[in-house]
DNA sequence: CTGAAAGCGCTTACAG
DNA sequence: CTGAAAGCGCTTACAG
């Protein structure tokens, strides 16, 4: 078990007196029909109990092919993102390839040099969470055609492109009618200042449902970077008493839901009596919350299925750099109290 | 800006008619007091000017150092591991080296595939979080002495090794101490069945406290695969019953705490009124749950900044293979409502 | 102060 | 069915 050097094929081919050529063709199986049975055992037993492994940065200098991808996440300490991390990691190492993982925080800047370190850096294929505004250096990626790039969690309409996302549309209706179903009046919207389409769909399906009944839309967006500040809270708080007739909230993301929380404590506001609430993404949080919090859960195991799976095949057809891998996935709602209508004489 | 192929150091030598030595030299910087002023100004223009970047894969397999981390967490979507990985990754790609993160479930089998897989992968270095039952394994994989190997959350008593952990068993005094000063008389212990230190030391410092106060030591441990369970839930309710004059409740993990807090709900058992709680580990949860938990919250920027560091500097001074680096951070106790002393009058 | 050449460990077109 | 040889893109001991 305990080697001085590591052995290499040269080593083995000196050994078994057979060709580096032979050996590199068993290992890659690509003996069928060119190497004779005997030659195939001979050299599959000897690796065997060596436990020779091929050195990767070999093959990779010579191939081009390297194994990994690199998976840029919104935020990798974000629960969403992580769970999405560990679900496909899993699977990308039993295909024996390895992901490097990297958060933009949303920075444009900081997306362009994550993008620069790794395009320089033999990489197969790049997973990415584009943050705000960087459509056309994705656009540019995707053009250069030179790994394969999927993108997750947002898309763009405007060209082709490899992407597996939540029907965030389709999520933001359902929930709207929900509320609306479960007699709330005047639901308002608590939602993100950004372009990207998640973000988007999830107003637009919000808006939609409201101007569908005829009902008073009132929202209001807050910046990726206030979330979890002060200013943010202050946005939401104002937001609230302006719009007094209120009886429930849409959070458009699990972060501001938790603003949104820790304001509606202060402000003594109770759930779902004085307010319902609904927000989109699972946390653990919510459940335990008391109340707890009924949200638009994703399909993460599902999600980071088709994500990671999705790629590895685009890396397996190669060739056909046009084949178009495009998913939109489900959400569910889970109904918990704090979107619950409660009888108006069920005081205690 | 677009280039058709990569371009090489061969290219820049035909180009400008210096030999490829000579512009090694002064890309790695080892020109000083060798290569003429000339000579550098006119390669370090060039490589400027077409934006030339050294192929990574042809010096690793040149010089064997591959710049590259693997950080092997028990679990990267936890929110503690996902919390030191991200700090670490800004830390780790500043100094031009990539990390790639697995979770070993704290699972012997696992952590042994995944060492295997990444040990013929010309890594630099292993951040560890070690599972369970692994001494021998990682005794052997520090003495081999192939990589840098710094271990993570937990350490060895029996062998040098280098480390980054959390004082536990400091923290577990004080947090005793501080349930017996607020008036609990019963305070029980909620741990994980582990030979882990980080665990150990956990038990340790609440049976000394329990002890030296000449109280009676409860507690029981659940094993790690059982605790998000009902089987660990079962444990916890089974040992709640069975000892009813707890009035206070430590636990080990924040996985415990949340299965405990489920269960004292379920059991309408009011915190702290009924029974106190205090948990290791913050986590947002913690601080909007009603009551607001207590904690004792590790330190995660220091901690993560300390293992990379660490690693950084380990990977630098490379000759020196005995250097040891060894971190002991304190806990800091967050007081929150859940361990208070209610004055049994208080009642609205 | 500078360069020719070997070699890291593979893969693969080519020849037989 | 098998092998000699070139080459991926670097670094570095050696020579001058």
């Amino acid at each position: 078990m305990k080697e001085k050097r590591k052995i290499s094929i040269k080593d083995i081919s000196k050994k078994l007196g057979i060709s580096t050529t032979t050996i590199s063709f068993i290992i890659n199986g690509k003996a069928e029909n060119r190497i004779s049975k005997e030659v195939i055992k001979k050299v599959e037993d000897y690796i065997e109990k060596v436990g020779y492994k091929p050195n990767s940065t070999a093959q990779t200098l010579r191939t081009g092919k390297s194994k990994t991808i690199v998976f840029m996440a919104e935020d990798i300490s974000d629960p969403f993102f992580s769970a999405i991390a560990k679900e496909m990691e899993e699977i990308a190492f039993e295909n024996s390839y390895k992901i490097i993982y990297c958060s933009t925080e949303n920075k444009k800047e900081r997306a362009l040099e994550l993008l620069t370190l790794f395009k320089d850096r033999q990489v197969d294929a790049f997973i990415i969470t584009p943050p705000e505004d960087f459509k056309n250096e994705m656009e540019e990626l995707i053009k250069e055609n030179k790994q394969v790039v999927m993108v997750f969690d947002r898309y763009y309409d405007d060209f082709e492109h490899n992407y597996v996302v939540l029907d965030n549309l389709d999520s933001s209706i359902r929930a709207t009618r929900y509320l609306l179903n479960n007699g709330f009046q005047n639901v308002g919207f608590v939602g993100l200042k950004s372009d990207i389409s998640t973000t988007q769909e999830r107003l637009h399906g919000y808006q939609q449902v409201m101007a569908e009944n005829a009902k008073k839309e009132r929202s209001v967006l807050v910046s990726f970077d206030e979330v979890k500040t002060p200013t943010g809270k202050k946005k939401i708080y104002e937001f609230i008493s302006r719009n007094p007739q209120i009886d429930s909230l849409l959070f458009a993301t699990n972060s501001l839901a938790i603003t949104g929380l820790k304001l509606l404590k202060e402000m003594g506001l109770k759930i779902p009596e004085d307010i319902s609430v609904l927000t989109f993404d699972d946390r653990d949080l919510f459940e335990l919350y008391s109340p707890p919090i009924s949200v638009i859960s994703q399909p993460v195991s599902h999600l980071a299925n088709e994500l990671i799976e999705g790629t590895l095949n685009l890396l397996e057809e190669d060739l056909k750099p046009n084949s178009r891998f495009q998913k939109v996935l489900k959400g569910k709602l889970v109904e918990r109290t704090s979107s619950q209508r409660i009888s108006e004489n069920n005081a205690i």
